[in-house]
DNA sequence: CTGAAAGCGCTTACAG
DNA sequence: CTGAAAGCGCTTACAG
């Protein structure tokens, strides 16, 4: 680090230009003459200068950054959204910022203030389990957001936010999952993972409710367990419903909030030597790309992350005022299959 | 989106003082009477105003903003480092930013031009994998950039680098994951995955060569077999190698670069009808999520990715000049046995 | 094609 | 305890 940084004053000295002509070759406008281009370019390299991005966003009231807010990156599908939008953030001249989802979910004093005060040039928000007790607190900070920059939600969107968003529809997901598994001829379909959400028509329980009554399929509370998203608490879930029951009443297929609560319960059904899928079958989903790897391969959604990421950088810079919903395919492996016979 | 944005200035007007104050209790200063400070944080409060980082950045000098340079999130390696970075970054007082390996290594004209010109408070670069044609320029953008921000290394740094840093010992990693299987009667084990990188001691083709010596074992050029890191590169190097060698040849044990490459590794013997432990130990390295969820569990490394990133975070803001290496153990699992009887 | 000057929104000595 | 003023390093009309 050299203790005084070369400004655009040297460069002007040392080009014998004024610090606007320096401005503009470092803009690249095209009415300078190659002559004192070639000077100024001669000084900027001979000194190694890189113009200070902090006051040109302070004149130009513009940084070329985003920004985006990520419940955590430790999950992959986290960490393939924000790779989707760094890509795309990178392709239209931008550069993006990951922030924790804490920035926003505190009960500090003003959450948001901190992301308010860089003056991002567009943030994106993944809006996720959010409980209905943080519905307000949360879109409060998200309007304060809006006052200082332009805002896209993605995740599973309230429809209620009127923010431009790329959004799952749980619910339909949730829906075609079921009706997956009742085709196979399962009955006894257990959801794991989340907390309740009720209060959203957009939401998984929504749609698993949906689905087992278009199967014509009680819904059998019992099968409806609650956990965080991780590995181990999907085992741990899993493995205390299946405690609560008698035999005769074990789900002969299991629905994961995700695929990491997925994999714990495949752990928790070999250490009890129940075999997937043939008394098991298992499904969960973002497709994370482990699940191929998994014994058996394991069925999943693409959720296809990468492209939200994407359009969600897209809506940023050009403004729409779009809602859109997110694409998503059921991805057969081996973990499914015809309920056993009981 | 207001367009016209609440500054200092209205905040000072609406509460009949000067600006100087109002900046003096936006940083919490002691030497503002409590009436005064009173009607400055109403006036905040009544427009939701949130200063400017930008502007402060030019007046103060200082951003409170970090930044970190990552070969790919895709891998949670790197999720898991980032993790770390930036929960330290932040109770520090500062954000981090992330941004792609490629910022870096491209061959266009200066490469690190972009970060350099975000005045950021300190950078974190992962330098890993670098074929040694790469060195030279790499070691230049780095130069460039400390020009301007000080900058921290982490990953495999080369000895030579002079910066501060948290480096892997990979050399010593291999040696010590040669020993261990050579300890369960191993004499055919093979490792699958990176570039050739035999110019560094700290690289891991150094600790597989000195291994295998120690434990008075030929180093068989056929088993040291180079791909990408992820599991589709690791299954399609792993597969190649056998094909091209008469069973009798076969390794006993596999060494992947990493936890993808042997999970790729894993699913080509089993496509292969190799039973794992029993005629292949697999060992990977970074000790991802998934690695006990696989079948069976993968013996990997724990090289502490997390606290990597807190300490990296840690000597950027000391700016302490120390090289440190990373922690690691064995975490065995139940994918390594003893070799089987030949 | 080029320069002088104002302005972006803050912080920070310097006075008082 | 408070204010006037200079300055951080750029961009951008406005003249010429």
């Amino acid at each position: 680090m050299n203790s005084e940084n070369v400004t655009i004053y040297d460069i002007a000295s040392d080009a014998g230009v004024s610090i606007a002509t320096v401005s503009r070759v470092l803009r690249g406008e095209a009415s300078v003459s190659e002559a004192t281009r070639k000077k100024v370019l001669d000084a900027i390299e001979r000194r190694n200068y890189r113009p200070s991005s902090i006051a040109r966003g302070l004149s130009s009231r513009t940084t070329h950054s985003l920004g985006i807010v990520l419940p955590k990156l430790l999950n992959p599908h986290y960490a393939m959204i924000f790779t989707g939008a760094q890509e795309e953030a990178r392709k239209l001249g931008y550069t993006m910022s990951l922030f924790p989802w804490s920035s926003l979910d505190t009960r500090e004093y003003n959450p948001a203030a901190m992301l308010a005060e860089r003056r991002l040039d567009g943030l994106i928000v993944c809006v996720e389990y959010l409980p209905p007790d943080h519905d307000e607190r949360v879109l409060s900070a998200l309007q304060d957001l809006r006052q200082y920059m332009p805002v896209v939600l993605i995740g599973c969107v309230p429809p209620s936010y009127d923010f431009p968003s790329v959004s799952n529809n749980n619910a339909a997901m949730m829906e075609e999952i079921v009706r997956y598994l009742a085709s196979l001829g399962h009955e006894k379909i257990a959801f794991i993972g989340g907390v309740r959400e009720d209060h959203d028509p957009l939401r998984r329980d929504v749609g698993y409710e949906n689905g087992l009554r278009d199967a014509r399929l009680p819904y059998v509370s019992s099968y409806r367990v609650y956990c965080r998203g991780t590995a181990e608490d999907g085992a741990a879930a899993f493995t205390g419903m299946l405690s609560s029951l008698k035999r005769e009443y074990w789900p002969t297929a299991v629905i994961a909030l995700n695929d990491l609560v997925a994999m714990g319960c495949m752990a928790s059904a070999r250490d009890l030597g129940l075999a997937i899928p043939e008394q098991l079958s298992v499904i969960g989903c973002d497709n994370l790309f482990c699940t191929p790897y998994l014994v058996p391969p394991l069925t999943s959604i693409n959720t296809h992350q990468q492209r939200t990421g994407t359009r969600a950088v897209q809506l940023l810079i050009s403004g729409e005022n779009k809602k859109e919903t997110a694409d998503w395919e059921l991805v057969e492996r081996a973990s499914c299959a015809h309920a056993p016979k009981s």
